[in-house]
DNA sequence: GACGTGACGCTAC
DNA sequence: AGTAGCGCCACGT
């Protein structure tokens, strides 16, 4: 049964929430650390989840989100500290995902 | 029960 | 480097 649990929900909230200000995670990378079957899970979760989480602070691999979100990602990120380039956001060292739970050896 | 859709990822061109 | 296509998983209709 691949239903996604609330469990599974709870753990990419407390990831996504645990992400600094001005650092941001990646789809995959929250995925991963959430033992979620799928990336596109974890968007399913912000999508559904209207909750207060800074789900601005999660971008895609590509750095560059969907349209209908990026302009609101970019400016939330810019008032983070995050500025993003010709609408795309700078993987490179603002990427963090946080370990919340010490489950994963990779935590690094 | 089946088809279509979607806050994504990776590989190939 | 950028663009395009395919694959993935879960949900909604």
């Amino acid at each position: 049964m691949a239903a996604i649990t609330d469990e599974q929900v709870e753990r990419v909230r407390a990831l996504v929430a645990s992400i600094p200000s001005g650092k941001v995670a990646t789809y995959g990378d929250i995925a991963a650390a959430a033992a979620l079957s799928s990336p596109r899970i974890v968007g399913w979760i912000m999508r559904t989840d209207s909750s207060d989480l800074p789900w601005h602070r999660v971008i895609p691999a590509s750095g560059r989100p969907a349209a209908h979100l990026a302009t609101r990602q970019l400016e939330r990120l810019r008032a983070e500290g995050v500025l993003a380039t010709d609408g795309r956001v700078p993987l490179r060292g603002d990427r963090c995902v946080r370990h919340v739970f010490d489950d994963e050896p990779s935590a690094r």
